[in-house]
DNA sequence: CACTTCTATGGAAGCGTTTCCATAAATAAA
DNA sequence: TTTATTTATGGAAACGCTTCCATAGAAGTG
C-alpha cells in the first residue's frame, strides 16, 4: 500500500540510498556517471520510494520547461480542432506538454501577449488563426519566446501561412473550366474582430480567376451570410432568384457550402447541374454532404508549425521562418 | 525599447525601488499589508522593467501550479471537443491553465497515469470518456491528485456520469409512443480499447424500454458498422432489405444517424414516413442533417467537473462526488 | 510620559532540483 | 613504487519566489 503521505523528494531517495542527493540527481541525468554499484542502490531507493522528479523544481533549475503554449479562438471550429490535433500530436512525440490558452475576445488575446509569454514560463508559443500585432511580436522577441504563427504573417515571427488567396483562385479557377460563367461567392461577414482576414484573401483570389478568364463578377453575386442556417438559406435564395441567377457558388468556408447545398435541396434545385458548389477547407461535415472543396492541410499545418518551434528552441540563432502550405482540390459529388 | 536581456527578476525590482525582495513579494500578493509610498515605488520599479512573477518559481514556493491537467482520447470526435471547450472555459474562468494530454493507445493512458500525475506538478486532473484502472484511481488517491472523471465512472473518484441507459431508453420509447414496433438498432463495433463502454449500455436502456413495452428485437435488427459512410450505407441497406424491415432506426451515434439518413435518401427511403432516426450526442453534423437526438450536455459536463474539481481542491477533505448529467431528447425532423 | 499594541519592513530559511567545484579513491602510466 | 590521470562522489551554490520570524518605529492607551 503506498503510503497517503506527500511525494517523496530527492532526499528521500538520497538518504534511503545513502549518497548524496548531487549522486542521484547525477543518476537520473547522466546515469554513466555514477559508479554500477551506486546505480543500483539508487534505483532500488527509487522504486521502492515511487520517486518521481518534479517538473517544476526541474524546470526552475534547468530553466525549461518543457511546456508548449498554444493560443487559439476557442476550439469550437472543427478547423481549429484539426489544428490542434496536429499541433498535439507533434507534442506528443516530441514529448511536451502543451498548453492552451483559448482565446474568446480581443482584449483577452492581448492580455494573454502581455502576460503568458513571461509568466506561463513555456518554452514556446504557437498561435493558431490569430492577429499578433506589432507590439505583441516585440515583447514575444525581446523577451525571447520561440513563436511560431500559423495561418497569419508578421516579419520578425516564424509563420506557417495558407495561401488563402491561392486557394480562392483555384476554387474558381475550378469552376471556370467546368464551364461556369456566372459563379457567386459567399462568406461569413461577422469575422470576429480578433481573427484573421483570411475571408478577404479568398474573395481577392476568387475575384482575380475571373478577372483574368474575362469574367464579370456582378455585385449582387457577392453575399455574406452568418453562420446560420436560415440566413444562408435565404442568401441562396436570394442569389438564385436572381432574373441571371449564377450556375456556381464558391463558398469561403464549407459550412456555409454545406448550408447551401442543403438550401438548395430545399429549393430544389438540383446539385452540381444546375448549380455547383464547391466550399473551402475540407472539414469532416464536406466529407458528409460530398462536398467538392478546397482542402487545407489542417493537421499537418500544425504538425508543420511544432517542428519549427521546437527547432528554434533548439537553435534560437535560426533565422525567422516563413512556410506556406499548399492547398489541395478535393473533388466530390457538388461541382 | 524594451532589452532584449533575460526577463527581470524579484531582486531587480526590489534593487531598482529600495526595498528587500520580501517587500516587494507581499506587494504582490496581499498589497494591503505594504506602505503606500513603498507600494508606489514598487509599483513604478516594476512598470519600469516590465517584471512579470515567473509561474515556474512561484509554483515551487507555493506548491501549487494553478494548472489542471486534462487527459482526453485523441481530440478529433466533436463531442470530446465539446467537452474541453466546457472545460476550457471554466477554467479560464477561474483561471487556471489547462494542459492537455491526448490519448491515443491504451498503453499510453497507463503511463499518463504512471507519470503524469506526479511528474506534471498538477493542481488536479480531468479525464475525459477514459477508464481508469483500480491501480489507477489508486494512485491519484493516494498521491492527492483530486481527479474528476467524465463519462466513467469510479467508486472512490469524483465522477460526472452520463445516463447512457436512460438515454437508450428515451430513444426507444419516443419511438414507441411515435407507433413504432419494428426497431432496429445501430452502433459502432470498433470501440478502441482505451475507451468506455457507452454504447453498450444505451443498447441496454434501448432493450429494456422495448422489453417493457413487449416489443420484440429480432436479432437481425441490431447492427454494427464502423465509422465509414459506405460501411452504414451497407448496414441500412440490410436492415431495410428484410422482409420485415424496421420502421425506425435508433443509432447511438449521431455520426452513424446522418449517415443512416444519407443512406435512406440514396435508397430513396422517406424520412420519417418510412423511417424514423433517432441518434445519441447531438453534435453540430445532428443540426445540420435535422437529425432527432438525445442530447447530452457535453460542454455543461466539462464545466461541471471543473467546478467539482476545484471545490476539491480548495478543500480535499471534502467527500467524493457523483453527479449524473441529464439528457434531452431533442426533436427534430428525421423521427 | 511611560508602556503596550500594531504595522511596515527586512532577514533568512525553505521549496526540490541541477550543476560547478573540490576531493578522495582508483586506475594508468612512468 | 611514485606520480599523473581519471572516475565516483559529496558539498554547496544557484534558480526565483513565498513566508515565518524578528525588529524598529508608529500609533494608541492609561
Amino acid at each position: 500500500m503506498s503510503s497517503s503521505r506527500t511525494p517523496p523528494t530527492i532526499y528521500d531517495v538520497a538518504e534511503k540510498a545513502g549518497v548524496s542527493i548531487a549522486t542521484v540527481s547525477r543518476m537520473l541525468n547522466s546515469p554513466d556517471k555514477v559508479g554500477p554499484k551506486t546505480r543500483d542502490r539508487i534505483l532500488a531507493a527509487i522504486d521502492q520510494l515511487g520517486f518521481v522528479p518534479k517538473a517544476e523544481a526541474r524546470a526552475r533549475a534547468l530553466s525549461r520547461t518543457g511546456r508548449i503554449g498554444v493560443i487559439t479562438p476557442f476550439f469550437t471550429a472543427p478547423s481549429f480542432v484539426q489544428r490542434l490535433r496536429g499541433i498535439a500530436s507533434a507534442l506528443g512525440k516530441a514529448s511536451r506538454e502543451m498548453v492552451i490558452y483559448p482565446v474568446e475576445s480581443y482584449s483577452q488575446l492581448g492580455s494573454y501577449f502581455g502576460s503568458i509569454p513571461l509568466t506561463g514560463n513555456l518554452d514556446g508559443l504557437v498561435v493558431v488563426s490569430l492577429p499578433v500585432s506589432d507590439i505583441a511580436a516585440r515583447r514575444l522577441n525581446s523577451f525571447n519566446i520561440p513563436t511560431v504563427l500559423i495561418e497569419y504573417s508578421h516579419p520578425t515571427l516564424n509563420c506557417v501561412e495558407i495561401d488563402d488567396f491561392e486557394g480562392g483562385h483555384m476554387a474558381a479557377e475550378y469552376l471556370i473550366r467546368k464551364g461556369h460563367k456566372r459563379i457567386a461567392f459567399l462568406a461569413n461577414p461577422d469575422i470576429p474582430e480578433y481573427a484573421v482576414a483570411t475571408l478577404t484573401r479568398r474573395f481577392t483570389g476568387f475575384h482575380q480567376a475571373l478577372i483574368e478568364a474575362g469574367i464579370e463578377l456582378p455585385e449582387s453575386y457577392v453575399r455574406y451570410a452568418s453562420s446560420d442556417q436560415e440566413q444562408i438559406y435565404q442568401a441562396t435564395a436570394d442569389l438564385l432568384s436572381q432574373a441571371q441567377p449564377p450556375t456556381a457558388i464558391f463558398a469561403a468556408l464549407d459550412f456555409h457550402a454545406a448550408n447551401v447545398l442543403k438550401a438548395a435541396r430545399r429549393l430544389n434545385v438540383c446539385v452540381p447541374d444546375q448549380l455547383a458548389i464547391v466550399g473551402f477547407d475540407d472539414l469532416d461535415i464536406a466529407e458528409y454532404a460530398d462536398l467538392t472543396t478546397i482542402r487545407q492541410h489542417l493537421d499537418e499545418s500544425g504538425r508543420l508549425a511544432v517542428e519549427i518551434l521546437l527547432a528554434h528552441i533548439a537553435d534560437p540563432g535560426r533565422p525567422v521562418q516563413h512556410v506556406k502550405l499548399p492547398l489541395t482540390l478535393v473533388e466530390r459529388l457538388t461541382a
